[in-house]
DNA sequence: GACTTTTCGACCGTTTTATTCGACGATTTT
DNA sequence: AAAATCGTCGAATAAAACGGTCGAAAAGTC
């Protein structure tokens, strides 16, 4: 291979689609090797255990996050549809993600401590565009909150308490009627009557 | 349990679930038997085995197959609807069991004899539905083949050649349209002008 | 053809896994 | 109420699988 670091990304990515159906501990170095038709031992050549294509992972996943979360309330003028997209492609990530987690929450999170790293620089941030959307609906006199700090942190942590039952629950009923149900109940609360 | 027969049961479905989405080789017994929120010994008291389980699983899941299958052509009237239904259901349902092949084609095919068994069988019925719907179609005059058996031996054919590429290659283009598309081929070949 | 980069098969120590076993309380039979 | 049976479980075991290593073979470069 001519470029290390883009074989690199290839391993990056087929490994992303091995570990986000079958988690964590259920991919093996081998299956991995083996959809870049490679002998296992090559892939230590690029990278130094599991955890480390593991790390680069979902670094890199949550970066493509991050870019579709931007154009998501850039694609949209209005707060409602700004505050919308914002949660369906927030919700929408977490399902691909699910098994990510199902793989990080089993007992090793001694070694998973950097998956908590970047959680906390994703909820600053998150926190940071839900402020501003939330600024934003105020300013054109859509939404009606008293402080968009708190209210932001009261709309992150709803999120976040969405994300189990949401996604580790019975599938039968789908998500986005579910999703338009909950920004419904939410808009309720906050438009302006 | 009162009745050892409907635990059993219960243990199919709740494993048939887990055997799905991991495939046999990665799904382990512990899981089956937290999933029934059991120890794991208990479970072998109703069944001898993993295969055993597994065995048990892939025969459910056939009869369910074999009854959506009939259901789907008796709920239309043309033969050109029946035709399609049937296509559908039977391809859709490769999309659930593509996990349980995904396990099967491993290394473990002197194991897993029991499924050529049942493939063998369920090829039988296959063709013998796939007469009935081109004779009912060429009887009403929309359908035109000059001899329903070896049309049905060819349109399982191309069906079995289907489940390889349709499930095991990429998904980005959704199976439907996709599906939809070979059946257009299909009927501009078979429908009288 | 020497020297570097990349691949690989064989191997190792550890962990996981399917399966067994015996013990246990609960329930049923005698 | 003693004995047999049922259903559950934790611990034990033996075999397989796994992550990771290493030295040597290929492939690539000059």
């Amino acid at each position: 291979m001519i470029n290390k670091e883009e074989f690199r990304r290839k391993v990056i990515i087929s490994a992303g689609k091995i570990f986000s159906h079958y988690g964590f501990k259920k991919t093996t170095m081998d299956e991995i090797a083996k959809a870049l038709k490679m002998g296992k031992s090559s892939v230590y050549y690029y990278f130094e255990s599991k955890e480390e294509i593991f790390e680069a992972v979902v670094l890199y996943e949550a970066n493509i996050l991050r870019n579709e979360l931007t154009t998501a309330i850039k694609s949209v003028e209005s707060p409602v549809g700004k505050m919308k997209n914002y949660v369906f492609v927030r919700m929408k990530s977490f399902e691909k993600l699910s098994n990510y987690y199902n793989a990080i929450f089993d007992k090793n999170l001694d070694h998973f401590d950097f998956i908590e790293k970047i959680r906390e620089k994703y909820d600053r941030e998150e926190l940071a565009i839900l402020r501003l959307i939330l600024y934003h609906g105020v300013r054109q006199k859509v939404f009606h909150v008293a402080n968009t700090e708190y209210t932001a942190m009261a709309i992150q942590t709803t999120l976040k308490g969405l994300e189990v039952p949401l996604f580790w629950k019975k599938k039968e009923v789908n998500i986005e009627n579910r999703l338009n149900a909950i920004l419904d109940v939410l808009f309720y609360g906050i438009v302006v009557k």
